[in-house]
DNA sequence: TCTAATACCTAATTTTCTTATGTATTAATT
DNA sequence: AATTAATACATAAGAAAATTAGGTATTAGA
């Protein structure tokens, strides 16, 4: 049995502005702590997001528009929170499309379609 | 209906030495060009391994003892076989299960496991 | 004879992440 | 009350891994 408690670096390149469109997605609107915080529960530690990652990400959405901010202040303290833009809807679904036929490919070029099905 | 030509270059990175790895555990022996090219027809042209990135993989796998090499003449022109070490044999496993491991995370993450049967 | 395919290689550059550092507020612990 | 941990933002230096571009040489095909 494989216990993994978390993936190398490598793999998680290039994925990252995937799971932060398709974060923003779902939950609508999510600033940059709370989406560290989000990936890394959701997969039980095993991504966990480096906020020296993620930030030049979220400025680098915004800069190409698919991301709109705005800014909340609780008490003293900033939250800037992120929403996604019509465009950003758009490519939030090309990347997720991309990196599901990605993972088909990868699966079958691994040799790891031992189902029977294979829609 | 969504029609995928070429992935983004973002995608592949982190994942060549797990296809090159998992390539030599079928074919047992194989020659760098015959790696880009079988890479290339088994993902129908989706994923197009450069020269650039592929020989210093090579070398690399070589160096940490992962595979060991054999030059072999055909005619005047020179191929150098790779062939998995026992070692190498364990990185493989290694690296396509946690590969393998973080696509399920993935598609955890990205709310893609929409089938019933979930294994 | 010229071009395309085969077969290897390296170097400069770019991209993307890690690591480290910084600021500041608020909550929790001792 | 004072210190630490957590929250929340940010940037900059460096490393890693690819792309792009270049190079050499042989062989097959047009």
């Amino acid at each position: 049995m494989y216990i993994c408690h978390m993936y190398s670096s490598e793999l998680i390149k290039g994925t990252l502005k995937t799971i932060v469109l398709n974060l923003l997605k779902n939950n609508k609107k999510m600033y940059g702590y709370e989406i560290c915080q989000k990936v890394k529960s959701m997969t039980d530690d095993k991504i966990q997001i480096t906020e020296g990652a993620l930030y030049p990400t979220l400025h680098a959405l915004e800069k190409q528009g698919d991301v709109i901010t705005e800014k909340v202040y609780i008490g003293k303290r900033v939250r800037k929170y992120y929403t996604l833009t019509d465009q950003g809807k758009n490519t939030m679904t090309e990347r997720v499309n991309e990196l599901s036929d990605f993972m088909k490919t990868m699966k079958f070029l691994l040799d790891l379609d031992t189902s029977v099905q294979n829609v």
